[in-house]
DNA sequence: TCCGAGATTCACT
DNA sequence: GTGAATCTCGGAG
Protein backbone atom coordinates (compact mmCIF):
# COMPACT_ATOMS: atom_id res chain seq x y z
CA UNK A 1 0.00 0.00 0.00
CA UNK A 2 1.70 3.23 -1.00
CA UNK A 3 1.26 5.78 1.95
CA UNK A 4 -1.23 8.79 0.89
CA UNK A 5 -1.49 12.25 2.74
CA UNK A 6 -3.48 11.48 5.49
CA UNK A 7 -0.27 9.35 6.94
CA UNK A 8 2.13 12.31 6.82
CA UNK A 9 -0.13 15.20 7.59
CA UNK A 10 -1.97 16.08 10.23
CA UNK A 11 0.45 14.21 13.18
CA UNK A 12 3.76 16.02 14.86
CA UNK A 13 7.23 15.61 13.97
CA UNK A 14 7.77 13.01 16.31
CA UNK A 15 4.90 10.84 16.09
CA UNK A 16 5.57 10.91 12.08
CA UNK A 17 9.22 9.95 12.96
CA UNK A 18 7.86 6.87 14.78
CA UNK A 19 5.39 5.91 12.08
CA UNK A 20 8.17 6.02 9.46
CA UNK A 21 9.87 3.45 10.87
CA UNK A 22 9.49 0.11 8.68
CA UNK A 23 8.12 1.84 5.87
CA UNK A 24 9.66 1.45 2.56
CA UNK A 25 11.15 4.18 0.84
CA UNK A 26 10.89 3.32 -2.77
CA UNK A 27 12.86 5.50 -5.94
CA UNK A 28 12.43 4.14 -9.52
CA UNK A 29 15.32 5.26 -11.40
CA UNK A 30 16.06 4.49 -14.94
CA UNK A 31 18.46 1.81 -13.75
CA UNK A 32 15.88 0.23 -11.78
CA UNK A 33 13.89 -0.06 -8.28
CA UNK A 34 15.63 0.59 -5.50
CA UNK A 35 13.65 -0.17 -2.20
CA UNK A 36 14.92 0.22 1.25
CA UNK A 37 13.32 -0.17 4.68
CA UNK A 38 13.41 2.93 6.86
CA UNK A 39 15.15 2.11 10.23
CA UNK A 40 16.17 5.70 11.94
CA UNK A 41 14.64 9.20 11.38
CA UNK A 42 14.40 12.02 13.44
CA UNK A 43 11.96 14.88 13.97
CA UNK A 44 12.42 18.45 13.39
CA UNK A 45 10.21 21.23 14.28
CA UNK A 46 10.58 25.22 13.81
CA UNK A 47 10.46 25.25 17.24
CA UNK A 48 13.68 24.54 17.70
CA UNK A 49 17.03 26.26 16.82
CA UNK A 50 18.59 23.00 14.97
CA UNK A 51 16.04 22.87 12.57
CA UNK A 52 17.04 25.15 9.27
CA UNK A 53 13.48 26.59 9.91
CA UNK A 54 13.53 27.79 13.24
CA UNK A 55 11.30 30.40 14.19
CA UNK A 56 9.37 29.99 10.69
CA UNK A 57 12.73 31.15 9.15
CA UNK A 58 11.93 30.69 4.90
CA UNK A 59 14.43 31.16 2.67
CA UNK A 60 15.41 30.22 -0.45
CA UNK A 61 16.78 26.63 0.94
CA UNK A 62 13.98 26.22 3.83
CA UNK A 63 10.83 26.93 1.48
CA UNK A 64 10.50 23.69 1.21
CA UNK A 65 9.89 23.05 4.76
CA UNK A 66 6.41 24.87 4.20
CA UNK A 67 5.07 22.77 1.50
CA UNK A 68 2.41 20.20 1.97
CA UNK A 69 3.43 17.27 4.59
CA UNK A 70 4.19 14.55 2.07
CA UNK A 71 6.81 16.70 0.26
CA UNK A 72 11.20 15.88 -0.29
CA UNK A 73 13.36 18.08 1.32
CA UNK A 74 16.58 17.41 0.01
CA UNK A 75 19.11 19.74 0.89
CA UNK A 76 22.96 19.68 0.38
CA UNK A 77 26.06 19.66 3.31
CA UNK A 78 29.29 19.43 4.13
CA UNK A 79 30.42 19.98 0.36
CA UNK A 80 29.64 16.88 -0.74
CA UNK A 81 26.92 15.36 1.32
CA UNK A 82 22.90 15.19 0.88
CA UNK A 83 20.81 14.66 3.16
CA UNK A 84 17.20 13.39 2.62
CA UNK A 85 13.45 14.48 4.85
CA UNK A 86 10.26 14.72 4.36
CA UNK A 87 7.89 17.86 5.43
CA UNK A 88 5.07 17.06 8.24
CA UNK A 89 2.59 18.40 10.61
CA UNK A 90 0.95 20.65 8.16
CA UNK A 91 1.42 22.77 5.03
CA UNK A 92 3.47 26.52 6.27
CA UNK A 93 4.53 24.99 9.67
CA UNK A 94 8.27 24.32 8.50
CA UNK A 95 8.29 21.26 9.92
CA UNK A 96 10.00 17.56 9.32
CA UNK A 97 11.86 14.54 9.78
CA UNK A 98 15.25 13.17 8.38
CA UNK A 99 15.38 9.88 7.34
CA UNK A 100 18.85 8.62 8.62
CA UNK A 101 19.08 5.09 8.17
CA UNK A 102 17.45 2.61 5.72
CA UNK A 103 18.16 -1.19 5.03
CA UNK A 104 18.31 -2.37 1.57
CA UNK A 105 15.16 -4.49 0.31
CA UNK A 106 15.63 -4.33 -3.50
CA UNK A 107 18.27 -3.17 -5.86
CA UNK A 108 20.95 -3.76 -3.76
CA UNK A 109 23.37 -4.30 -6.39
CA UNK A 110 22.62 -0.74 -7.83
CA UNK A 111 22.80 0.68 -4.70
CA UNK A 112 26.50 -0.82 -4.13
CA UNK A 113 27.47 0.89 -7.32
CA UNK A 114 26.22 4.19 -6.89
CA UNK A 115 28.15 4.09 -3.71
CA UNK A 116 31.14 2.95 -5.01
CA UNK A 117 31.02 0.49 -2.15
CA UNK A 118 33.42 -2.54 -1.95
CA UNK A 119 32.96 -3.94 1.12
CA UNK A 120 31.12 -6.76 1.75
CA UNK A 121 29.11 -6.31 5.24
CA UNK A 122 25.73 -4.28 3.96
CA UNK A 123 25.30 -2.72 7.47
CA UNK A 124 27.70 0.38 6.38
CA UNK A 125 25.82 0.55 2.89
CA UNK A 126 22.79 3.07 3.85
CA UNK A 127 23.11 3.72 7.92
CA UNK A 128 23.66 7.53 7.41
CA UNK A 129 21.45 9.86 5.93
CA UNK A 130 24.16 10.98 3.39
CA UNK A 131 25.17 7.02 2.44
CA UNK A 132 21.28 6.75 2.46
CA UNK A 133 20.90 9.65 0.01
CA UNK A 134 23.72 8.07 -1.97
CA UNK A 135 22.66 4.33 -2.12
CA UNK A 136 18.95 5.65 -3.15
CA UNK A 137 20.22 8.05 -6.04
CA UNK A 138 18.39 10.74 -4.35
CA UNK A 139 20.24 14.31 -4.90
CA UNK A 140 18.95 17.73 -5.52
CA UNK A 141 17.01 16.83 -8.55
CA UNK A 142 14.27 15.10 -6.42
CA UNK A 143 13.81 18.37 -3.72
CA UNK A 144 10.58 19.65 -3.41
CA UNK A 145 9.04 16.70 -5.38
CA UNK A 146 5.59 15.15 -3.66
CA UNK A 147 5.38 11.69 -2.24
CA UNK A 148 1.62 11.45 -2.99
CA UNK A 149 0.52 11.18 -6.35
CA UNK A 150 3.89 10.38 -7.78
CA UNK A 151 5.54 7.00 -9.42
CA UNK A 152 9.11 8.10 -9.92
CA UNK A 153 9.54 7.79 -5.77
CA UNK A 154 7.17 7.34 -2.99
CA UNK A 155 6.68 5.57 0.76
CA UNK A 156 5.24 2.25 0.71
CA UNK A 157 3.71 0.38 3.57
CA UNK A 158 4.81 -3.56 3.29
CA UNK A 159 4.09 -4.80 6.61
CA UNK A 160 7.06 -4.59 8.26
CA UNK A 161 6.88 -4.10 11.83
CA UNK A 162 9.49 -2.32 14.31
CA UNK A 163 10.14 -5.22 16.99
CA UNK A 164 11.78 -2.37 19.00
CA UNK A 165 11.87 1.17 18.81
CA UNK A 166 14.71 3.07 20.65
CA UNK A 167 13.96 6.70 21.39
CA UNK A 168 17.32 8.91 21.73
CA UNK A 169 19.09 12.40 20.98
CA UNK A 170 19.84 13.52 17.61
CA UNK A 171 23.19 13.47 15.88
CA UNK A 172 25.60 15.44 14.37
CA UNK A 173 23.67 18.66 14.85
CA UNK A 174 25.40 21.57 17.34
CA UNK A 175 21.91 23.41 18.70
CA UNK A 176 19.06 21.02 21.18
CA UNK A 177 21.30 18.69 21.44
CA UNK A 178 19.05 17.36 24.59
CA UNK A 179 16.08 16.68 22.53
CA UNK A 180 15.38 12.94 22.42
CA UNK A 181 14.24 13.44 18.85
CA UNK A 182 16.14 10.43 17.42
CA UNK A 183 13.68 6.98 16.70
CA UNK A 184 15.77 4.14 15.54
CA UNK A 185 14.48 0.47 15.06
CA UNK A 186 14.72 -3.29 15.21
CA UNK A 187 12.65 -4.67 11.91
CA UNK A 188 11.05 -7.91 11.98
CA UNK A 189 9.55 -9.37 8.52
CA UNK A 190 5.68 -10.32 8.65
C1' DT B 1 39.97 -0.15 17.37
C1' DC B 2 39.71 4.73 17.94
C1' DC B 3 40.23 9.45 16.97
C1' DG B 4 41.29 13.63 14.19
C1' DA B 5 41.32 16.06 10.14
C1' DG B 6 40.31 16.84 5.28
C1' DA B 7 37.06 17.01 1.61
C1' DT B 8 34.45 20.75 -1.08
C1' DT B 9 29.85 23.22 -2.41
C1' DC B 10 26.18 26.07 -1.22
C1' DA B 11 23.15 29.06 1.38
C1' DC B 12 23.01 32.57 4.41
C1' DT B 13 25.07 36.80 6.88
C1' DG C 1 33.55 34.82 4.32
C1' DT C 2 31.93 31.20 7.18
C1' DG C 3 30.28 27.02 8.72
C1' DA C 4 27.19 23.14 7.93
C1' DA C 5 21.25 17.72 10.32
C1' DT C 6 28.52 13.94 7.29
C1' DC C 7 31.72 10.38 5.70
C1' DT C 8 36.10 8.35 4.98
C1' DC C 9 40.74 7.42 5.46
C1' DG C 10 45.18 7.38 7.65
C1' DG C 11 48.00 7.20 11.64
C1' DA C 12 48.55 6.33 16.48
C1' DG C 13 47.92 3.26 20.38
Amino acid sequence: MILNRDFFEGKDSLTLAKDLLGKVLVHKTSEGTLKGIITETEAYSQDEESCHAYGGKKTNRTKVMFEKPGHLYVYFTYGMHYCCNIVSEEEGKGCAVLLRSIEPLEGVNQMIQNRDYSKQNLKELSNGPAKLCQAMNIDKQLNNIDLINNSQIYIEDLDFQPEEIYNTTRIGISKAKDLNWRYYAKIKQN
